[in-house]
DNA sequence: CGTGAAAGTCACCTAGT
DNA sequence: ACTAGGTGACTTTCACG
């Protein structure tokens, strides 16, 4: 990942188009944005060896899953140090209803975002994995009623 | 999206090589689950048509984007009604810093995920686009250290 | 940095077993 | 479900402005 804090017009809007549909063929790409597409295949190339682009990423419905019940979970965690605190990401990473995990400050260290089967799977996965780890102080849980995505990340300005 | 509730085990291979890469092609996927890449299409367009497979996603790095600093915002509306919270969902949603938005059942009503270029700009985000409106009668704003994705979403059992 | 053309690969469809 | 064949579209490379 280098320093890459240039975009020109074309960058930007390869980055809109390509947010907004991922599995866009790089000839369309090309024609959307009014290039080669050769020459966009190296853009996106560029764009990825420059750390911008990260990867595709499979979405994937929960409820179709089988796991219509999402929540988050505010974990607050003590003493808060890396010895315990490590593990303990480890441990909820790895936890299969476990779709994203987040250390941040306030007054909870952690925001767990879950998706499970039905709410006593959720009370299971609170209590068993949660509350029940002597380093984790006190867990709050937020049933999520609805989500929405942003639009298209772009660089500020 | 239909009543999809019986997973194989090929199924359950295919979502979590295609959560793993979502670029992989059908060939080397079909390879990887032990099938015929024409089987394999069928899978997958399967998936797709029982709403599992929602679409592919592009993956960015917003620090690479010149938006280095997230934060969760955590907001409180009063009062909180469908007249009044319809266009702040939408307001919120097409800000350029908003990565994603939650409705929560607990103390407070709405979850925010951001990305701004610095400080200054998280400050300016919260104080003209939250605490500005007077719907809004709360906002905690949680910096968000490091985030973490979970492993591949499968079915419960 | 951009283009156009050429070559190899792939998705996709259709049958047959 | 797998195999096989066939077509068109696609990615990828390369020599060249």
């Amino acid at each position: 990942m280098r320093e890459n804090l240039r975009f020109d017009p074309v960058d930007l809007q390869i980055l809109r188009v390509l947010q907004n549909d991922a599995r866009i063929t790089n000839r369309d790409l090309a024609a959307a944005v009014g290039i080669a597409p050769s020459t966009c295949l190296d853009r996106v190339a560029r764009l990825r060896e420059g750390g911008v682009i990260l990867g595709h990423a499979l979405r994937v419905a929960p409820e179709a899953l089988g796991r219509p019940i999402q929540a988050f979970l505010s974990v607050r965690v003590q003493p808060h140090r890396r010895p315990l605190v490590e593990p303990l990401v480890e441990h909820i990473r790895t936890r299969p209803e476990t779709r994203a995990l987040y250390h941040l400050t306030g007054p909870d260290d952690f925001l767990v975002l879950v998706a499970a089967a039905d709410v006593a799977d959720l009370q299971r996965l609170v209590l068993d994995e949660f509350t029940a780890r002597p380093e984790i102080t006190r867990v709050q849980t937020m049933l999520v009623f609805q989500e929405w995505d942003g639009g298209p990340l772009l660089p500020p300005g």
